[in-house]
DNA sequence: TAGTGGTCTAGACCACTGC
DNA sequence: CAGTGGTCTAGACCACTAA
């Protein structure tokens, strides 16, 4: 039994030296912490006061818990990469790929094609694109993992008409593949906007990205424009904000 | 008195109950909501189940409660605004200042030069200014309002050579006019990198932008480098990561 | 089934704020 | 000082997971 003392709250102390014991290696991502009941009687609490605890450790990322098994341990949320550089477009590549992104981090990339298919669009969809609310289009989803752990959500949004048919998604060759089929239908993207928001994670989100529930996400909204300013595709990508740092680069090239 | 009745959680009924009453405006921002006896009498719960459904507000950014005051009303956290746009370099503009991105948005900008001076640099800004820890240099502190409200603390980091001397900070015209007189000492900066991190707020932090406590905040550090790629500023801002939507263009101009 | 976490109570005491 | 939120207990019951 420890000695919890006043002024500072004793499920914050123990939430300390469960932060500590984590970061130290003492529990591994993908081992479970000790049950409540156990940890009540190792520091002499009730089961109410570490359930608190928990909560806040779940709140700042280090574990997530789950009803019925235990307090999983996460990954460090200390651990950032680069994603993405928005090269100089007079280079000849204005946009670079989830794969280029990774390979500078010295992860191994993974794509999953989840689906594709005609679809409504999504309101926030419909209005960066400029389409009428319930306009169609063709939408397709995508999983991203780096060395086979799920980082990233990824959807991509064409107008039909852009579009010409649902077959443009395939192969999945991911954005760059995509563009060079654009540019063939005479709707080359040159310009590109990202708008970044943070927002708690959906439940299904959390769970795979593997992260506790109502996490804050980034929210990456890329909107590619044609030479004539037309919007020709929207993508989202969601990533668990914690674990990433997103760089943008721009002016001379050095 | 109200029914809550199971399987939702009751302390979760009561939180969305509140929460809607904020949203229709039953309770306006600055305002403070009832206490937490009252409401357990008003829905026939203990006072530790309040106290839970405002932590749950608390931690989605509704309210602050403040001990031994009451919990406080914030700004609603869907409204965000845009808040960057790096412009083509060629357009003669390669960097938007605070002043400027306000203006698209219709609010009024504010800045209060809180403090400048030589100090050391802290670990992070030392090595992404890629010099010695413990080196000392040019430290200046902001703070950015719009319409009157807290929106943003900034840093600007630049080194002593660099600088020339502390005057440099003076007087206070933002960036843009630190630029110029950093391109007259043949410094004058051509390309950026801005790293987007989000973190927990610190009490400091939250205190200034008002928002609860451990609210996630965005973390922008940007960094310039002149045409011989020396880096010659660092500056970070801290934003309320739920109430902005950060912006990135670049392309062709339209 | 046994073990886990989730919720809730009744009551208590403390710490902080403002009058 | 009275009123506020913060913490904690002892005990209870429920819901979920896994064997």
């Amino acid at each position: 039994m420890s000695t919890l003392e006043p002024p500072r709250a004793r499920y914050k102390q123990v939430a300390s030296l469960l932060r500590e014991a984590i970061r130290r290696g003492d529990y591994l991502p993908g081992s479970t912490l000790p049950s409540q009941p156990d940890l009540a009687r190792e520091y002499g609490l009730n089961q109410s006061s570490i359930s608190r605890a928990m909560a806040m450790l779940q709140s700042e990322g280090w574990v997530r818990t789950e009803h019925g098994r235990g307090s999983v341990v996460l990954e460090m949320p200390t651990v950032k990469r680069v994603r993405r550089i928005a090269r100089d477009y007079r280079s000849g590549q204005s946009y670079s790929s989830y794969a280029e992104e990774m390979a500078d981090t010295g992860l191994t990339p993974r794509t999953e094609l989840v689906s594709w298919g005609a679809e409504t669009f999504p309101e926030g969809i419909a209005e960066a694109l400029e389409l009428d609310p319930g306009t169609r289009g063709l939408v397709r989803k995508r999983h991203m993992f780096a060395d086979d752990k799920p980082v990233q959500l990824a959807t991509s949004y064409i107008p039909m008409d852009v579009a010409g048919s649902v077959d443009i998604a395939m192969p999945d060759t991911g954005p760059s593949g995509m563009y060079e089929r654009l540019a063939e239908r005479g709707f080359g993207p040159v310009r590109f906007t990202e708008d970044i928001e943070v927002r708690s994670a959906t439940p299904d989100e959390a769970s795979f990205l593997n992260t506790a529930q109502s996490q804050p996400v980034f929210c990456v909204l890329r909107t590619a424009f044609d030479a004539n300013g037309r919007r020709v595709e929207a993508c989202t990508n969601i990533l668990a904000a914690f674990r990433w740092k997103l760089t943008y680069a721009w002016g001379q090239e050095p």
